[in-house]
DNA sequence: AGGTTTTTTGGAAACGTTTCCAAGGCTAGG
DNA sequence: CCTAGCCTTGGAAACGTTTCCAAAAAACCT
C-alpha cells in the first residue's frame, strides 16, 4: 500500500510544481491568491495528506517521544505516562511506549530500538538511573530526555518522588503512634532504585526517632505465596507490630495476608502503603499511605522534554517535600496493648527508648 | 543534530559503495569475507546505527503501531495496552500510544496523526464502532487494524469481551441469591458502547428471569458526589436489593457510599462488578464481579493484526464465552430477612432511612 | 586458453518531503 | 520607456535508506 497521493499528484493536478503546493499547504512562502485556490482545491479533491515519514526524514525531527516505563500494570507508571502523554499530545509530539518489565536487557534494547527510530526525546523510568546502559548512550547521544521516577545522576533532570523523604515521614507515623519496631516489605527489591530509596529512607527515619532498625523482607514477582513469607516473617520478628510496604498494591496485599493469619489490621498489625492509590480510599480499613501524584509527574516530566527540545527555560521540579504526602487510615494505628507487653518482655532494646515509646502507645490508645 | 554517522560515512570509511554496506548489514546478497570484514570493522569503529526513518520512507512500512484506548487511567486499558505492546515488541513492532479521553473529537484527530505517520497498523478502542468517523477512515484505507473492547461492525474483528452474555451472567447470579430488583450504575455512558451493551445485557437477563427491570443510574466523570447520586437513587428505588456497577471501581465506590449512607454490603445491598481488578480480592467482603482478561485482549487483538500485516491466518478470536467468568464474592448476598420485614412497615417513611425499602413494591412489579 | 557462468561490486534511481536558488513577470520610480 | 527590485514560480538538491542493474572480477567448463 504506497503512499495513496502524493504532493506530487496534487502538483500535477493544481498544474504547478511541488515546491508550489509544499509552500501553500505549509503556509509558507508567498503565493498568489489563485495558484493558493488551485492547489486547496486539488488537495481536497485527491484527499492529500503529507507523509510524516518524508518530512521527518527531511526535516530530521519526529515529533515522537519515547517514553519507557516499568510496566502499566502498577496504575503509579499508567498515570504518568498518560500525563506525559497528554502534555506531549498538546504540543503536537506523540508518544511511542514500550515497558520494560523490570528487565535490564529490555531497557537497553527499548533504548536502542527508540533511538533508532529517531525520536526528539525520552521520558524514561530506568532500573538504576546510575548504571543504566541506555541512560548513558542517550546522554552522549545528547538527545533530550528527563527521568521519571528516578534519583537524577549528576546533570539530569528528574521528575520524582522524593523517596527518602517519603519514608522519613512514614517513620514519622509509625513513632507517632507508638510503635518501635516495624518492617519495610519490597517488591522487586534489586531492579528498582525507588524500592531501595525508599527502604534507605525509612531506615534512617527509624533510626532517626529512636526506633529498633526495621526488619526487610523481600519478595519477588508473584506474591501468590505472601501469606506463607508473611508468616516467617512474623515468626522471625514477633516484635514488630507494623509494615511499611514499598506499594499501595503490596498494602492491600499484606492486609489480606494479614487477616488469613488471624491478625486484625490495625490492632494486631499496623499497614502503611505508598503511592495513595485511590482504592485505599474504598477498603476498610482505609490504607494509610504516603499520597503521590503520578500524573503530574509524568506530565511534569513532558514538559522538561519539550524545553530542552525547544530550548525554553526547563520548569522548575517541584519542591521535593510537595511531592507526596501522607495520607492517614484506618490501617495505622496503635499498637494493641498486649502485643506492646509482649515486646516488653521480651526486646532487649538497643540505645533507643522503648518506656517512652510505650507512654506515646498508651496515650493514643486512649483517646 | 543531523544523523551523526550514515551509511556513507562506512561506505567511505571501509572503501567501499552504500550499496554493498547495506546489503552486508542487511545481510541481503552476497559480499566477499574481505569486504564482509572492513564493513563490520568501519561500522563498529563509526558506531552506525541505521535511520529507521530512511528506511521506512524507502520501505514504506514503519513497523509501528497505532494504539489508541480511551485512557490508562482504567487498569483494564493500562493491562490491554501492556498486552499488545508486548506482542507487537515480540514481533519487531513498537507502539504509538494515544488516549483520547472518551472524546470523540480526539479520537478522530488522533487516528488522522497516526495514520500521517503512516503506522503499518491500528489497535484500537472506540467510543462507538459503529458510528466512528476515524474508524471508517481507517477501514476505506485499508490499514491493517483490529478493535479492542468494541462491539465489531460487519467485516471487522474485534477482541472484547461478550458484555452482553456476561451481563446476563450477572443477572442470574442476581437471582440465584433471590433478589428481584436492581439497580445498574454506569460510567460514560454516552461514550461507551461497552457500558450500553452491559446494561443491554443486564436488562434482557433480568427480564428473562422475571425480575423487575433493573433502575438505571447513570452518573458522569467524577464520582465526588456519588454518595449524594446513590443516596436519590434509593430512595428513587426503595425496592432495590443490589447494584450491578459497570466497572469494579465504581462497584468499589459504591460500596464506600453505601457505608456512608448507613447501609452494610451485602445485607442491606449487593453490589457485583465488572472486570475482575485484583483488589477486588483483598478487600473486605471481597468483591462479586465478573472477570476478564484485558492482557489477553490486548495480546490478541495483537495478534490480529499483526496476521493481516503478515498475510497470515488471523488468530481465531475466543470463544464469546470463554471471555470472562463470575467470581462469587462476599458482596453478593441474599437480601436480608429484617430488611424485607422492615420495609413493610415503614413503606412511606421519606428520605431519612434509606436503608427502608418496600418488599411489596417489590413484589407487585415482580408479575 | 577462451568462453561461459556465477559472484561481487558500485552507481543511480526511488521513496515523499522541504528548501535553496535562479528565472520570469510585474510594479514602480526615474 | 527603461531599469532596479519585488513577488511568484518551479527545477533540483538533499535527507538516509534499499534495490535494480550493469559492469567487473572470479570461478568453472570444455
Amino acid at each position: 500500500m504506497r503512499q495513496p497521493v502524493t504532493i506530487k499528484d496534487v502538483a500535477i493536478r493544481a498544474g504547478c510544481g511541488v515546491a508550489t503546493v509544499s509552500r501553500v499547504l505549509n503556509n509558507t512562502g508567498s503565493a498568489s491568491a489563485e495558484m493558493r485556490g488551485r492547489v486547496i482545491a486539488a488537495t481536497n479533491a485527491l484527499g492529500f495528506e503529507f507523509s510524516e515519514v518524508a518530512r521527518s526524514l527531511q526535516s530530521n525531527t519526529t515529533r515522537t517521544i519515547g517514553c519507557i516505563v516499568p510496566s502499566l500494570a502498577n496504575p503509579v507508571f499508567a498515570d504518568a505516562v498518560q500525563g506525559a502523554q497528554e502534555a506531549f499530545q498538546e504540543a503536537g509530539y506523540q508518544t511511542l511506549l514500550l515497558c520494560t518489565n523490570y528487565d535490564l536487557e529490555f531497557e537497553a534494547q527499548a533504548i536502542r530500538t527508540l533511538t533508532a527510530k529517531k525520536v526528539d526525546g525520552f521520558v524514561l523510568t530506568v532500573s538504576d538511573a546510575l548504571n543504566s546502559e541506555g541512560l548513558k548512550a542517550i546522554q552522549s547521544g545528547g538527545v533530550p530526555h528527563c527521568l521519571l521516577f528516578n534519583l537524577a545522576p549528576a546533570n539530569d533532570q528528574s521528575w520524582s518522588v522524593d523517596d527518602h523523604s517519603a519514608a522519613l515521614r512514614v517513620a514519622d507515623a509509625f513513632v507517632e503512634k507508638g510503635h518501635d519496631h516495624v518492617g519495610f516489605l519490597a517488591l522487586k527489591f534489586k531492579s528498582s532504585d525507588r524500592a531501595r530509596q525508599r527502604y534507605k529512607g525509612f531506615v534512617e527515619g527509624c533510626s532517626r526517632n529512636g526506633m529498633t532498625p526495621p526488619a526487610l523482607l523481600e519478595i519477588d514477582e508473584d506474591s501468590q505465596d505472601l501469606t506463607a513469607l508473611m508468616k516467617a516473617f512474623i515468626e522471625e520478628n514477633p516484635s514488630i507490630t507494623g509494615i511499611f510496604a514499598s506499594n499501595d498494591f503490596l498494602a492491600l496485599a499484606t492486609i489480606r495476608s494479614a487477616r488469613a493469619l488471624g491478625l486484625t489490621v490495625p490492632n494486631d498489625l499496623s499497614i502503611v502503603g505508598f503511592d495513595g492509590i485511590e482504592v485505599g480510599t474504598m477498603v476498610e480499613p482505609s490504607l494509610a499511605t504516603i499520597v503521590t501524584n503520578p500524573k503530574l509527574m509524568g506530565a511534569g516530566a513532558a514538559r522538561t522534554v519539550l524545553s530542552v527540545i525547544n530550548g525554553t527555560p526547563a520548569p522548575d521540579l517541584p519542591d521535593p517535600n510537595l511531592t507526596f504526602s501522607f495520607r492517614t487510615g484506618g490501617s495505622l494505628a496503635a499498637p494493641a496493648a498486649e502485643r506492646v507487653d509482649d515486646k516488653r518482655g521480651v526486646a532487649l532494646s538497643p540505645s533507643n527508648n522503648p518506656t517512652q515509646k510505650n507512654d506515646e502507645t498508651q496515650q493514643e490508645r486512649s483517646k
